[in-house]
RNA sequence: GGGCAGUUAGCUCAGCUGGUAGAGCAUCUCGUUUACACCGAGAGGGUCAGAGGUUCGAGUCCUCUACUGCCCACCA
């Protein structure tokens, strides 16, 4: 009888891996049908979260469901450079550690800084992801700022270019007064703050505000075209008196943006800070004047107050529009406040020359290309989200002003005449050797480049890339619906622009992780949980199951220690029903006997019906529903009822050669469960296996 | 304001194309120390959010209502 110890030891877990690793198994031998599938590359900004943690689970189980179908299967694993957490992360360190600003430290500095980050938290990290026991192709790890991205980015921004899907301009943008940069309408949340609406008189009109402080850049009055009260004044100019006593014209326009219900059905128009007036502006070919700086200060423009920051001057202006006899009244009002969900600062709409791209036509592709069945969303409803963001896309804004990130192809002559192209060199080439030519300073949206992971992993821009050609479109998208705007309606809008094809030809959303309330875990809130010290507690197998187990598609679930534990038990379960087996049946070679009784043959049909339905579950991404199958199979029609009934005839018959029978058929049984647990529990399987079986 | 989900046992959740409800945890009873107490046998517990409709028959389809969550939106 052999020695085998009554639990199953977790601790294990990484020198299994390291084999596995190590044979090469999980590498695809470009044989078979390929599945491919582009592993989301999480930020290097130093932590893994338990989104992390069913993401990889998630991965990493359909892969070993795949393979076990026979399927050449990739996980190409990589890394984001996320420009703007990391570098808010070190300009955090260097100001604690130097005492330093991001500015007094200087670009150079600044930079070096960044990769020192980079270099210790990337080993951390790869070791971390290899806990999950996620079967990825590590000699095919990429990280988005490696020379190989860097180049395919620069490519793809000159390509875009030349195709005149990305053009410079100077447009309103989302300012963050804080980092000092533009960011995307995407990276900006709303809060509603309490806040007073102002009624202001303009001259003959009144009309209410909930920013006086921007008067100063009034250019227009807008009303609605048909509101009689105002259609005499539609097409005049009208006196009116700023804050600071300065009296000037504006025109009155007629607008359908305007709603006469609200307020006094008149608007004012401040095209330089607000996107409703811009787009007024526009279409009325007003003039914006800028009011509030990049650092979110009042401009000259507004005389006494300049210098006040925008939010102190807002009582301030309007005290003295009150002196002045200009306010009318005012009332407390909810304010919509944009906020940037990276700094917390509040958003400044502010004209700024940035670069943008395209997104008129490729929108509609994009649409197309999920209507049309190429790319399904599991689950469906979330086509109906991605069709709203698409419908209602304006062109992204790509350049930041940042360090730490990809560099702008982009020169400009001492006129400001813009050349693309992919070194100085080239760009001199364009512009003349007499030209002075100075280098786009900003950086790139993380998501730019994001949006072209799946492709660019694959080897692009060399479109001879043996990878490629065989895994190119990938077979599956596996994420969360938190970046389905942000990243996975990017890359297929970068990828029918660039590829002409689909990045992927579906797309599993995994649902949000909460805590045990029913709440979004966040740090601020300390209800996170680290998946890695419950992986450390209760092994890599039961945590994948606890977060895969209850989990159906795009459903958000409430996550708690409890979970893993029923897991953590199940694990054990097996252990010991497998080491019953290897006990008692252990010179038994698992071959099906040909004679079975009833009890047996029902087990067998039973089997054959948990496998099927695996199958199907696994198709449809139910991955909780195929766990949950394999859990009661496997306890309760396995171990309890097989088990114990072979056990019974083992003990009773007389008969040896039935004695013989019973055991062959539990090992046999057995074995054909062990594939099916080894998708969820490999760690467990593969310890099964090389302690009891061989 | 619009869109999308959800509302099933005390708790966490299953329940595909309609045929009078399931699991895990928790509770209670009993058992077992030669696979496993991270165990076994069993029990209690649900008018499937509410109302109406389709149907021989509805958690399961339709309509409306309520509550919860998520997403989107230029009502200043």
């Amino acid at each position: 009888m052999k020695e085998i110890p009554t639990r199953y030891d977790h601790t294990t877990e990484p020198v299994t891996y390291d084999e596995w690793e190590k044979s090469g198994q999980f590498s695809p031998k470009g044989k078979g049908e390929p599945f491919s599938m582009i592993m989301p590359p999480p930020n290097v900004t130093g932590d893994l979260h338990l989104g992390h943690g069913l993401t990889y689970a998630v991965h990493d189980t359909i892969a070993r469901y795949q393979r076990r179908l026979g399927k050449d299967v990739l996980i190409l694993p990589g890394a984001d450079h996320a420009a703007i957490a990391v570098q808010a992360l070190v300009e955090k360190k260097v100001q604690k550690e130097q005492g330093m600003s991001r500015t007094q430290l200087g670009k150079e500095k600044f930079l070096e800084e960044v990769w020192k980050w980079i270099e210790y938290y990337m080993p951390r990290m790869k070791v971390s992801l290899r806990r999950f026991g996620l079967s990825a192709d590590w000699t095919k790890f990429r990280f988005t700022m490696d020379e190989h991205s860097q180049n395919a980015v620069q490519t793809a921004f000159i390509e875009l270019y030349k195709k005149d899907l990305i053009y410079r301009g100077n447009y309103l943008v989302n300012w963050d007064p804080k980092l000092q940069t533009a960011i995307s309408d995407d990276e900006v949340v709303y809060q509603e703050v309490p806040g007073k609406l102002y009624w202001i008189k303009y001259g003959p009109i009144t009309l209410a505000t909930v920013r006086p402080e921007t008067k100063f850049g009034d250019t227009a009055i807008a009303v609605h075209p048909e509101d009689h009260r105002y259609i005499k004044y539609v097409g005049t100019e009208i006196e009116v008196t700023l804050a600071t006593g300065e009296k000037k014209k504006i025109p009155v326009v007629a607008d359908e943006a305007v709603d006469p219900e609200f307020g006094t059905g008149a608007v004012k128009v401040t095209p330089a800070h607000d996107p409703a007036d811009f787009e007024i502006a526009k279409r009325h070919n007003l003039p914006a004047i800028e009011v509030i700086d990049q650092y979110g200060k009042l401009t000259a423009v507004a005389g006494e107050f300049a210098g006040l920051k925008a939010s102190d001057a807002r009582e301030i202006v309007a005290k003295k529009l009150e002196e002045m006899g200009l306010l009318e009244k005012t009332e407390d009002y909810a304010i919509r406040q944009p906020i940037s969900e990276r700094s917390g600062a509040v958003i400044e709409p502010r004209l700024s020359t940035q670069w943008f791209m395209k997104t008129t036509e490729l929108k509609k592709e994009a649409l197309a290309a999920v209507r049309s069945g190429k790319i399904t969303f599991f689950p469906k409803s979330i086509e109906k989200t991605y069709e709203h963001w698409l419908s209602n896309l304006h062109d992204w804004c790509i350049s930041r002003q940042l360090w730490w990130g990809h560099e702008i192809p982009a020169y400009y002559d001492e006129s400001g005449k813009i050349y693309v192209a992919e070194s100085l060199d080239a760009a001199q080439k364009l512009a003349g050797a007499t030209a002075k030519l100075t280098k786009d300073p900003d950086v790139l949206d993380t998501w730019f480049s994001s949006g072209l992971w799946p492709f660019s992993t694959l080897g692009w821009p060399n479109a001879e890339a043996p990878d490629l050609k065989r895994y190119f479109p990938t077979s599956l998208l596996e994420t969360g619906t938190d970046i389905l705007f942000f990243w996975v309606a990017r890359m297929i809008i970068l990828s029918l622009a660039l590829q002409k094809d689909v990045p992927f030809k579906q797309v599993y959303f995994h649902g949000l992780i909460l805590d045990e309330d029913g709440k979004k875990m966040s740090k601020s809130k300390g209800n996170v949980l680290d998946p890695l010290i419950l992986i450390d507690k209760y092994g890599a197998d039961a945590f994948r199951m606890s977060v895969i187990g209850g989990n159906s598609v795009g459903q958000p679930q409430r996550y708690s220690e409890q979970k893993i534990i029923k897991y953590r038990n199940f694990v054990t379960k097996v252990w010991n029903a497998a080491r019953f087996v290897a006990i008692t049946a252990d010179n038994t070679k698992p071959v099906k006997p040909t004679k079975l009784d009833r009890t047996e043959t029902e087990f067998c049909q039973k089997l054959e019906r948990l496998t099927q339905n695996n199958q199907k579950f696994f198709t449809n991404y139910q991955l909780g529903v195929a766990l949950e199958e394999l859990y009661e199979f496997f306890w309760h029609e396995f171990a309890d009822k097989l088990i114990e009934y072979e056990k019974k005839v083992i003990q009773e018959t007389t008969d040896v050669e039935r004695a013989k029978e019973a055991k062959a058929f539990l090992s046999w049984a057995l074995q054909e469960q062990l594939p099916l647990l080894s998708d969820f529990a490999p760690f467990l399987v593969d310890r099964i296996k090389k302690e009891m079986f061989q």
